[in-house]
DNA sequence: CTCCAGGCATGAG
DNA sequence: CTCATGCATGGA
């Protein structure tokens, strides 16, 4: 049964979706950075494959993003300048779409024509607030697709970040479509019915999804049986933030990481254990509020960017936690001290 | 070995 | 409504 199935898999993959044409755009993006988006925790599947160079998919197109200075394309011979030359996105698509059509999706895609720089402005006039984050809007915020978010964020919770990677990779080399790269096989993620015609036992073991594995499959069973899921898009927050909480796995968190990453309701903040330990330290002097008092204090200071106020946070505390974290041996040689 | 991870569902009070 | 508990898994 599981060697057909292996089987079965290995032709799936060596077939490929043959990448026929390759569009390529060059966009100038301000103070946008991949690196910093790409690792801020919002999307899962993007691969480095050299600094500031990932693969990964966009619908359902293999793509390859590259963060480039512009005048060092335009003009190979110039000298390099980093202060006269502006950042820009170079992205090679495969598959078959015009130029035309490449480009708006790559815009869409990193949210390429909002101002970020002027939300980060706008953020920064909170005290706080500024104390920690950035001072260039590096990190834009994703208009991934809503199914793929859905089942990340549910796989999220309560778990590592390379393990929710890792999940994710074998969920789609096992139930999505491959695409055949120059840089090795990319995998779209599965469509709802797909995962809802999964065993259990299937993605526990084979995919390592835990005791997640009845969520995932009962969530997307629902939206897979759910007539109007792509319309859910044009409802107002509350009523879908609502909607979202009836999927099995999905709590008041992981709903907030939907509305945001998957929505693009810039107005959502999920609270999760990162961002209650910045949020307590900068506006609760060391008190533990509750999630609901954070989420109150945070709409009141960031407004309709409260999402975009998130995300600078948790890269920001996440990056000095990492490092902060004491290890056993430090603790042992600050204590021989 | 224990602890923890971008929490959630469930049941008790 | 709030609160406590168990939960698969694997890296630190």
């Amino acid at each position: 049964m599981n060697e057909i199935m292996d089987i079965g898999r290995c032709l799936r993959s060596h077939e490929g979706v043959e990448a026929r044409n390759r569009v390529e755009v060059l966009i100038p993006v301000g103070e946008f950075d991949v690196e910093a988006t790409f690792e801020s925790g919002q999307c899962f599947r993007w691969r480095r494959v050299r600094a500031g160079e990932y693969i990964g998919v966009i619908g359902r197109s293999a793509v390859h993003v590259q963060q480039v200075l512009q005048r060092a394309l335009t003009d190979p011979l110039a000298p390099l300048s980093k202060a006269r030359s502006g950042k820009a996105l170079l992205v090679r698509l495969m598959g078959e779409m015009d130029p035309q059509e490449a480009e708006h999706a790559v815009i869409r895609y990193f949210d390429l024509s909002r101002d970020y720089p002027a939300i980060l402005r706008r953020l920064r006039r909170d005290a706080a607030f500024a104390r920690v984050a950035p001072r260039r809007a590096g990190i834009h915020i994703l208009r991934q697709d809503p199914f793929e978010v859905v089942i990340s964020f549910i796989i999220s919770a309560n778990n590592h970040i390379p393990r929710i990677r890792r999940i994710l990779e074998r969920l789609c080399a096992r139930y999505g479509e491959a695409i055949r790269t120059p840089f090795g096989l990319v995998y779209t993620f599965p469509r709802p019915e797909v995962l809802a015609e999964a065993r259990l036992a299937d993605l526990r073991e084979r995919c390592g999804l835990g005791y997640r594995d009845r969520y995932v499959w009962r969530t997307a069973r629902a939206i897979a049986e759910c007539s109007d899921f792509a319309s859910w898009s044009e409802w107002p927050t509350p009523i879908l933030r609502r909607r979202l909480l009836e999927l099995d796995g999905v709590g008041e968190k992981v709903a907030d990481c939907i509305l945001l990453f998957g929505f693009h309701r810039l107005d959502a903040f999920p609270v999760d254990t990162w961002i209650a330990r910045a949020m307590r330290e900068l506006y609760f002097s060391d008190r533990m509020p509750r999630v609901r008092e954070i989420r109150a204090c945070a709409v009141e200071r960031f407004g309709a960017y409260a999402g975009v106020a998130q995300q600078y946070l948790y890269a920001a505390f996440r990056a000095r936690g990492r490092v902060a974290r004491p290890s056993r041996e430090a603790a042992t040689a600050e204590e021989a001290l």
